[in-house]
Formats: structure tokens, C-alpha cells, sequence
DNA sequence: CATATTTCCTGCCTGC
DNA sequence: TGCAGGCAGGAAATAT
């Protein structure tokens, strides 16, 4: 369940600790955590050994590590998160995590030695070594490095909410032409990234839109002011250190965030709306819950044609 | 081309 | 107490 605010958080932890470090053991655990890495898990630890990290990157979900040297436009670490993914800073005597899949020992010329550990429950994260590319507009890759390179994994990703080269008016224009639900769009990570289904939840519910209307069907003031709450819940999110029910996402210390308790709809079916009062609701959504109050957030209607019925 | 469904995985929770 | 089944869900692959 991390989505932008949570990886950013694990972003921003791991920076100070991991930028200008040089690898210099690399221990793959479960070869299942590399499953988008061309090659086999010896590969994966011959590419990154003796290499340095230039920072630590995030568009969306997605975080890279930039290496410096090797050919073209370089190389980096690529990871997601997945489900359960976490990222996590100890000392290199620090014992297994429950779920430890990767570890990488690092070298820092003020820290000292550092374990970059990836540990995940689920196994729907990975890690890999992947080529870094350039940005499509010409824009920085993403939060944390303003060179304008992107990791390949993440290139067909688009910008998202918080980045500074997102194009609104460009995203008003892809709601306007497509037919689908409109919270199906806001978890497209091709029509804007970083969003999951409980921000998803919350954005709508604080624009006051029900999750199935189309998208077609918002008149543009309307998705702009879908857009500002997105902005406003991920900000808050970040502000308070990201959301956690569970041990499931923590920072790299492992601390868990506390954005759970600033939740307006999702989870809270059977709760009073925070708005209204009216009990909040749980709709079935692909594989997965909407939650929503069905006072606030009234399905529109769709006008029809007219039809002549003898 | 656009949209819908399936797949990967483990741990927790519910109901029998 | 055990166990089956449901559920959680991001994104790529596959199907319609």
C-alpha cells in the first residue's frame, strides 16, 4: 500500500544515508525480489558491487537509485515497492528482518558502513539494475535529482501530482476523452502516477465525486478541483509520515506513519461520513473496495439521447 | 486502440 | 482447534 506519500518518505529517509555511498556487499536472499531484473541474481550483485549511488529518485511509486559511471546515460537501481515492499537502513550487524529478500552493504565516507536492507512480505516489489534514459520533455526524472533521466522501468510512468513538470491541463484533457470510471483513471499510473486505492478514495470523497462517475462526465472545473484535493491528501499524508495500518509500511527506520487516523473514507464502511454524518460505504471495485458517502458523493447522472419509443 | 481481466504472493481474519 | 476461503492490492501480461 504504498503510494507516493510513503515512498517518498522512504525517499527521503534513505538520501542522506545512501547518496554518495559505494557498494560494497550484495546479498540476494530470494531471487524473487529481482523479478524485473534482466539477469540472474550473480548479475545483479556483480553489476552493483564496488558501484556508487549519485542519489536516491522518486516518480510516483517508483524510486531509483542513479549509479555513478558505467556507459550512455548510466545506470541505476530501480525499485517498487510493490504491496509490501520496504526499504530499510541498519547497521551492518543487524539481524534478518522477517521478510528480508535483498541486502545491500554500503560504505558512506561521513556514516560509515550502512545495510540497505528490502524486505517484503508479499513479494510484489522488486529491485533491479536498469538503464537510465532521458525524460521524454526534457523535464528532471523526478523528485530528488534534476538531471533530466528517467530508469527505464519507469519511463512510460507519468508525472505525478507534486512534480513540478506535471501538466495540468494535459491531464483535464485525457479525464475529458476517456469513458471509464474516473477513479479507474486516477490509478492509471500512465495518466498520472503515485496514487493508490486509498488515496484514490480520499481525493474523490474530499471533491465530493462518486468513484464510478465517468470521467468524461467531470466538466473541467470539476477535474481541477479533483486534481487540488489530490494534491492536498498527498501533501497531508507526507506531511504526517505516510499511512499505516499495520507493520506493513514504515519509514527506513521502521517507524510507521500517521496519516491512518486522518482517513476520511477509506476503511471507515460503517462509520459516520466525517461530512455529513451519513454511514460511509464499501462498494466492490474490480478486485478491490471503494469506499464512499453516497450522500456526498452522488453518482451523476448520465444524460441520455433522447429515444422515440412507439 | 481502449478497456477488462488475470496473475503474482503471504498473512490475517472470518466462518464452519 | 483446525482449516478452507476470502481479502488486501500495484502493475505487467493477457484477453476481449
Amino acid at each position: 500500500m504504498p503510494e507516493l506519500p510513503e515512498v517518498e518518505v522512504v525517499r527521503a529517509g534513505l538520501a542522506p544515508a545512501v547518496a554518495g555511498a559505494t557498494v560494497s556487499v550484495v546479498e540476494v536472499l530470494d531471487p524473487r525480489a529481482l523479478t524485473r531484473h534482466r539477469g540472474s541474481s550473480d548479475d545483479f550483485e556483480a553489476r552493483l558491487t564496488g558501484r556508487t549511488f549519485r542519489a536516491v529518485v522518486r516518480r510516483g511509486k517508483f524510486l531509483w537509485l542513479p549509479l555513478d559511471g558505467g556507459s550512455g546515460e548510466g545506470e541505476a537501481v530501480v525499485g517498487h515497492l510493490g504491496m509490501s515492499g520496504q526499504l530499510l537502513l541498519r547497521g551492518i550487524e543487524a539481524p534478518r528482518e522477517r521478510h528480508e529478500r535483498v541486502r545491500i552493504v554500503v560504505e558512506h565516507p561521513r556514516h560509515g558502513e550502512l545495510a540497505v536492507v528490502f524486505a517484503d512480505q508479499r513479494t510484489f516489489g522488486s529491485l533491479a539494475v536498469d538503464a537510465l534514459v532521458a525524460t521524454a520533455d526534457g523535464a528532471a526524472g523526478g523528485w530528488g535529482d534534476d538531471t533530466a533521466l528517467v530508469a527505464s522501468q519507469a519511463a512510460h510512468i507519468a508525472r505525478d501530482p507534486l512534480d513540478a513538470a506535471f501538466v495540468d491541463a494535459a491531464f483535464g484533457q485525457t479525464l475529458a476523452r476517456k469513458a471509464v470510471a474516473v477513479k479507474r483513471v486516477l490509478l492509471d499510473q500512465t495518466v498520472v502516477s503515485g496514487i493508490g486505492n486509498i488515496y484514490a478514495d480520499e481525493a474523490l470523497w474530499a471533491a465530493r465525486i462518486h468513484p464510478e462517475t465517468p470521467a468524461s462526465a467531470l466538466s473541467r472545473r470539476g477535474a481541477m478541483r479533483l486534481l487540488a484535493e489530490v494534491r492536498t491528501v498527498l501533501r497531508k499524508a507526507l506531511a504526517e509520515g505516510g499511512t499505516s495500518f499495520d507493520a506493513q509500511y514504515v519509514n527506513v527506520n521502521g517507524q510507521a506513519g500517521y496519516f491512518a487516523h486522518s482517513l476520511n473514507a477509506y476503511g471507515r464502511h460503517g462509520s459516520p461520513c466525517p461530512r455529513c454524518g451519513r454511514p460511509i460505504v464499501r462498494l466492490a471495485f474490480t478486485n478491490r473496495s471503494s469506499h464512499l458517502c453516497p450522500a456526498c458523493q452522488r453518482r451523476k447522472a448520465i444524460r441520455l439521447p433522447a429515444v422515440i419509443v412507439k
